[in-house]
DNA sequence: CAGCAGGGGGCGG
DNA sequence: CGCCCCCTGCTGA
C-alpha cells in the first residue's frame, strides 16, 4: 500500500499491470487473435462487443447519431463526430489544443500534431508502444507526454539488467541497454538546463520538459543511448513512488499509470530537456 | 505541401 | 469509453 505500481508483467511485452484481471484483459486484446465478435453483414470481426456496435453503425444508411443542441440538425455516423461537432460548435471549443512541445505550433487534432512530429521533428514511438500519449498542461494545452511511470520492479529490473543472456524479447528494451549514459534529475522541478557534453543544435527553440509540478518529488531517470542505427535516443523512466512522499492525489492514477516515450531526432539537436 | 476534418478501427482503462 | 491510430479528401498558401 505504500506505492501505487504495477506488480503484474505481461511475458510477452513490456507491459505491466496493477491487477491480473488488467494482465488478462490486456493478453487477451494484445496477444490473441481471437475475434468471437464477427458482423453478421460483412466479412468483419473484433475482439469485443463495443467495436462490433461501432463497426455495424457504418452499416446503417442514415446518420445514427443526431446532435441533442436545439435546433440543431447536425447528424453523423459516429459518436465521436457528433461529440467533436458539439464541443466546436455548441461550446465554442474552436481553438486547437494539441500544442507541439518542440515549435508551439498547434493542432485540432492530436493525429493531426501526430503527423507534424513525425514528419517535422522525426520523433517516433518505441517498438511496443504503439502510440503517443498527450497530456493536458496547466495552461490547457495538450503536449506529448515524454515521460512515462513505472514500476519500481521495472525500472529496477530495467537498471539491473542491462542484457539478457537468456533471449527470451521480453525483457524491457531488449538487449539494447548497452552503453547506456545514466542520468538521474533530483525532484527539484526547477531549470534544468543540465548541458551534457553533447553540443547542442538549434539551440533557440528547446522547450524544458518541465517535471509535472504537482508531483511531490518524482525520481526521474534519464537514458540516454544509441540505437543500433547509430540513432540517438533519449528514454524517460519516471517511479512512480517519491521516496516518503505519498503519491500525489491529483496525477497518477491508482493504478500507477506507466507511460513511456522516447523520442528520437536524427539532427543533433536534441532539445527534450 | 501542410493542415484540417470525417470515417472507421485498435486497444488500454 | 476515450484516446489515438490510419486512410482519405478538401483547402489554402
Amino acid at each position: 500500500m505504500r506505492n501505487h505500481v504495477n506488480h503484474y508483467k505481461c511475458p510477452l511485452c513490456d507491459m505491466t499491470c496493477p491487477l491480473p484481471s488488467s494482465l488478462r484483459n490486456h493478453m487477451r486484446f494484445r496477444h490473441s487473435e481471437d475475434r468471437p465478435f464477427k458482423c453478421d453483414y460483412c466479412d468483419y470481426s473484433c475482439k469485443n462487443l463495443i467495436d462490433l456496435r461501432k463497426h455495424l453503425d457504418t452499416h446503417s444508411k442514415e446518420p445514427a447519431y443526431r446532435c441533442d443542441f436545439e435546433n440543431c440538425s447536425f447528424s453523423a455516423r459516429s459518436l465521436c463526430s457528433i461529440k467533436s461537432h458539439f464541443r466546436k460548435v455548441h461550446e465554442g471549443d474552436s481553438e486547437p489544443r494539441y500544442k507541439c512541445h518542440v515549435c508551439d505550433k498547434c493542432f485540432t487534432r492530436g493525429n493531426n500534431l501526430t503527423v507534424h512530429l513525425r514528419k517535422k521533428h522525426q520523433f517516433k514511438w518505441p517498438s511496443g508502444h504503439p502510440r503517443f500519449r498527450y497530456k493536458e498542461h496547466e495552461d490547457g494545452y495538450m503536449r506529448l507526454q515524454l515521460v512515462r511511470y513505472e514500476s519500481v520492479e521495472l525500472t529496477q529490473q530495467l537498471l539491473r539488467q542491462p542484457q539478457d543472456g537468456s533471449g527470451l524479447g521480453a525483457s524491457l528494451h531488449e538487449s539494447s541497454l548497452q552503453g547506456i549514459l545514466l542520468e538521474t534529475v533530483p525532484g527539484d522541478p526547477g531549470p534544468e538546463e543540465e548541458a551534457e557534453e553533447e553540443e547542442e543544435g538549434g539551440g533557440g527553440e528547446g522547450t524544458a520538459l518541465s517535471a509535472p509540478q504537482d508531483t511531490p518529488s518524482p525520481v526521474i531517470h534519464v537514458v540516454n543511448q544509441t540505437n543500433a542505427e547509430g540513432q540517438r535516443e533519449i528514454v524517460y523512466y519516471v517511479l512512480s513512488e517519491a521516496p516518503g512522499e505519498p503519491p500525489p492525489p491529483t496525477e497518477l492514477p491508482s493504478g500507477g499509470i506507466m507511460e513511456k516515450l522516447e523520442g528520437t531526432a536524427e539532427e543533433p539537436k536534441v532539445q527534450m530537456m
